[in-house]
DNA sequence: AATCATGTAACAATACAAGTATCGTGAAAG
DNA sequence: CTTTCACGATACTTGTATTGTTACATGATT
């Protein structure tokens, strides 16, 4: 399967809107994705949908953040486009009727297990608040233009 | 993406042949996996390239382990099979020219890679010999016949 | 009324594991 | 030495998920 990259997106978006005055549109969020505006609308759908951002059509138009960042951590936003399968690799059957296979399969969800709740605490405890800070930082570290 | 389940299903197969006197033809592992003997000797081959099973044509033929379980870890059989990616989600682009991309995929990277190592070393620590025993103990436990 | 922007539906492209069919090759049995 | 068995290898097709694309409807602004 190829790889999911709908939670990378919608960060590298939600950043840039944080730092971005007015609405931005989805051909222009587009841009910045190298991708198509549809793509866009649809994946941001589910953020709206989380009450994490607003859109508005006509004039003037497009997408704007509708939360307090310092509320949202990088795991809502992983729900939010859909809270995808995070590993590419598992068992074959749930519930298997071979002994064998579910001394196996319990051996290796465990594994997974453990490693997912890892991921999830990792990403739930992060808010898009910090991310945008330990981006300013490193801009200043680098001596980045302001 | 389809789930892949090779190393699921190799581990299967494996606990199946320690118990097991003789050769074991595809066409009975593929019965045992619910799936084709080509499937099988697919995903075989690359356990036999690392050594951990050997192969042999003719009457009589099929697949035995060729390695001491002690010294093959989950991990090992997971390399052989092709150590496929592990995630399923992860980032658009390895180098970005974003700044704030580059921030977002570094902290996304950090976290998978954390969740990763876990994940490896868990598996690396368990040898197929210790996942047989477990299964006999869990056998023991259930009251299962011998 | 024209324009701009999102919303939605439908469909093609892509990637990869898994399933399938077929033929070749070597080893054992008769 | 011919048949049979089993792996080896190739070339597909299928299934499933994201991503890409086209097209059109809808609502808001000028």
């Amino acid at each position: 399967m190829r790889k999911d990259s709908r939670l990378s997106r919608m960060l590298h978006v939600l950043l840039h809107m944080a730092r971005h005055d007015g609405p931005m549109t989805s051909e222009h969020i587009a841009q910045m994705l190298q991708t198509n505006p549809v793509v866009v609308r649809r994946t941001m759908a589910g953020l709206r949908d989380a009450g994490y951002v607003r859109s508005e059509k006509g004039h003037g138009g497009g997408w704007a953040i509708a939360a307090d960042l310092d509320k949202v951590s990088l795991l809502d936003i992983h729900r939010a486009v859909g809270g995808p399968t995070l590993f590419a690799i598992g068992s074959e059957h749930a519930n298997p009727a071979c002994a064998v296979e579910q001394a196996v399969n319990e051996a290796l969800d465990d594994a997974l297990r453990e490693a997912e709740a890892l991921l999830v605490a990792r990403l739930g405890a992060v808010s898009l608040a910090e991310l945008a800070r330990s981006f300013d930082a490193r801009c200043v570290a680098g001596g980045w233009p302001h």
